[in-house]
DNA sequence: GTCTATATTAAGATAGAC
DNA sequence: GTCTATCTTAATATAGAC
């Protein structure tokens, strides 16, 4: 759909794709329908429709809408701050995105998961440049000894493996966790160690 | 269906799941058709129907059949072994599986992330036995000093999470490093480095 | 802009012949 | 055990009145 103008048309588009996040990240794009959509938002089916031409046209919205914010906390990491506590900041602002939007987390998880059909050219995009411009700045810290030698890239992988897991992966953590326990606190605390053992330089 | 008897019956089951196999860790399972599994099978959809009631049931006896394999490398960590490289050893027989079973690995990713709706009941059964069984060993092994203290259920995690990554993020993994790379050979690599520096008790 | 009604297609499942 | 044909439901999408 075209910019929305009145404060109905404003209104609506969000409240459509509020919806949509949560139905597409419950039941990944095929498991999603436009009743489910139009239901949570409040408004008819045809309605819907009138906002967005069609349910791709619904999800696709709803992605490019995100992956600003999803790619946002990579680009705050400064180059010129203490090498540690820049990853590890980065770190907790992941973790901070799990614990706050775990369904913005799951539906790109359910995407890539499917081969990422829908966001491979963002992910070969904008997230790219972001990730190899970060790995240049850490491989600059490593070689000046102030981070322990690790992959660049695969350390990013894993900060965004062991943060998103606690969103994704919520319903198998608190099972097994059992009753008593704040995941995200406990992942604060686990992760800080990991990384800061992990990259520590030691003389 | 029953337990096959004929070789046929043996030869169709065993297709019927490694089709659904195929289709259901690609779309998910709400996403996966019964024409799709006929067709990856080579059976015509009544046919399937003959051998498995339903869709669901296609599903549980597929989840059913893979849930042993996927718990069984924690099941043979050695409470009796060398700390350090018995969990070593764990993370490699976790890589591998991802490396050679991405299909399972994003199977049950994609339950899970779902809510694990169909195998909740094996996540706190089987699994979390297995679990406080490993976190209890592991613990044992802090307070013996061979270990680094960490809270023993979130390192299972973040072995899970890690290793399970290369093979549910694959699509994005691929995209993010670019040609001329093995994910999997760099992640054992760089794994083992993670976890010895985690791990590894400091005196 | 929003609705009711409906066209169209796809999917799970069954009937019944062979 | 396997097939063709078909029933039934649910889902995307559109038509057209208001």
């Amino acid at each position: 759909m075209t910019k929305p103008r009145t404060r109905i048309q404003e209104r609506n588009s969000k409240s459509i794709l509020d919806a949509a996040l949560d139905v597409f990240s419950k039941h990944g794009y095929r498991g999603a329908t436009l009743d489910q959509i139009a239901d949570v938002s409040g408004l008819s089916k045809p309605n819907l429709l009138y906002y967005y031409a069609s349910k791709e046209a619904v999800y696709k919205a709803l992605l490019d809408q995100l992956l600003i914010a999803w790619i946002d906390p990579l680009r705050a990491v400064n180059p010129l701050g203490e090498p540690v506590p820049e990853i590890l900041a980065y770190v907790r602002r992941k973790l901070e995105l799990s614990r706050h939007f775990p369904r913005e987390s799951r539906l790109f998880a359910n995407e890539i998961l499917q081969g990422a059909p829908r966001i491979s050219d963002v992910i070969g995009g904008e997230l790219k440049i972001q990730v190899d411009d970060k790995a240049a700045v850490i491989s600059t810290w490593i070689s000046q000894g102030r981070l322990n030698p690790v992959p660049p890239v695969h350390l990013i992988f894993s900060i965004w493996s062991l943060t998103q897991h606690y969103a994704d992966f919520d319903a198998q953590v608190r099972i097994i966790l059992g009753e008593g326990h704040d995941p995200f606190a406990e992942a604060e605390d686990y992760l800080t160690t990991l990384f800061t053992k992990l990259l520590t330089p030691t003389p």
